[in-house]
DNA sequence: TAGACGTAGA
DNA sequence: TCTACGTCTA
């Protein structure tokens, strides 16, 4: 019997609900989530592009969620070792944050899974498919940052509905 | 559905078979196998007393395997952050280190899993049960370390026949 | 809060 | 080799 890794794809993933949730990264990664074990931008090279495929918002930069069905995911990088939201350095535009910014222009959807809970309580929920709208890129403390808008994608029922479904 | 973190227990695991192979740390711990996603030694307090239930061998520290039912399983601390085999400062008699003299002295068994293979085919193989048969306490480049000799219990099939058997 | 025999990817 | 929105215990 042996242990198959997933495939990394886009877009939903069969038998995983909205409201769904998860103890560990690790089981992200084993039913094809979030298939990175510590980065928060999971992508891959698809159709030649690399495109983003899901994020993971454990709140450890400077993310906001507006309203429910927004989210502004800033840019990995240039936050050095300490876990500081403020940046040390420039974040670049490669890796993750440039499968972001093609899934931005080519408008693929791109999976959200928030961290919630405290203490011992935390959990991954899965959110359900995100659009990257637009791209914001500013100076914070005088280095280049990239924050991406996340839309959420309609006909979705709400997160909130779900979770309380799930007990 | 609820997923359940499997209790510490001394000794075998039900439906874990020696020379099972394991791709990631985390899987130890889903099984109950070894519970710690990175420390060497995992221990618990068993009727008010701190005994070690399972070690892996990462090779990162200097262990040994003289043959194929002895090992030498080298103390935990003193390593600091470089991934260096010499030690940096003495190791103390606490913690894993401790809980190994404990067994030691109880003559408790203790689950060995041993990681193999190299590059993209680094598996973990469940080694079955030892016992820590005496520990050596000895400096290196003038650094107090411990070594604890771990004896495989007779009555085991043989690791690497198992292994075999397994594909 | 720091430290620990982690993983995947660039 | 290094970094990356980890996870548990002390």
């Amino acid at each position: 019997l042996k242990w198959m890794e997933p495939e990394k794809s886009l877009g939903r993933i069969c038998g995983v609900r909205i409201g769904d949730k998860f103890k560990h990264r690790a089981q992200l990664k084993m039913i094809g989530l979030h298939c990175q074990p510590l980065s928060g931008i999971d992508y891959a090279n698809i159709n030649g592009k690399s495109l983003a495929i899901s994020v993971v918002d454990s709140h450890r930069y400077s993310n906001e969620s507006a309203s429910s069905d927004k989210m502004v995911y800033c840019g990995h990088g240039g936050l050095g070792f300490s876990g500081r939201k403020l940046p040390r350095e420039d974040q670049k535009l490669k890796c993750g944050n440039m499968a972001m910014k093609n899934s931005m222009d080519e408008g693929t959807p791109v999976r959200v899974i928030r961290k919630v809970g405290a203490q011992k309580n935390e959990m991954f929920v899965y959110d359900g498919l995100y659009v990257v709208s637009h791209c914001i890129q500013k100076r914070n403390e005088g280095k280049i940052m990239f924050w991406f808008c996340l839309d959420r994608e309609p006909g979705q029922p709400p997160l909130h509905q779900m979770l309380n479904e799930n007990e």
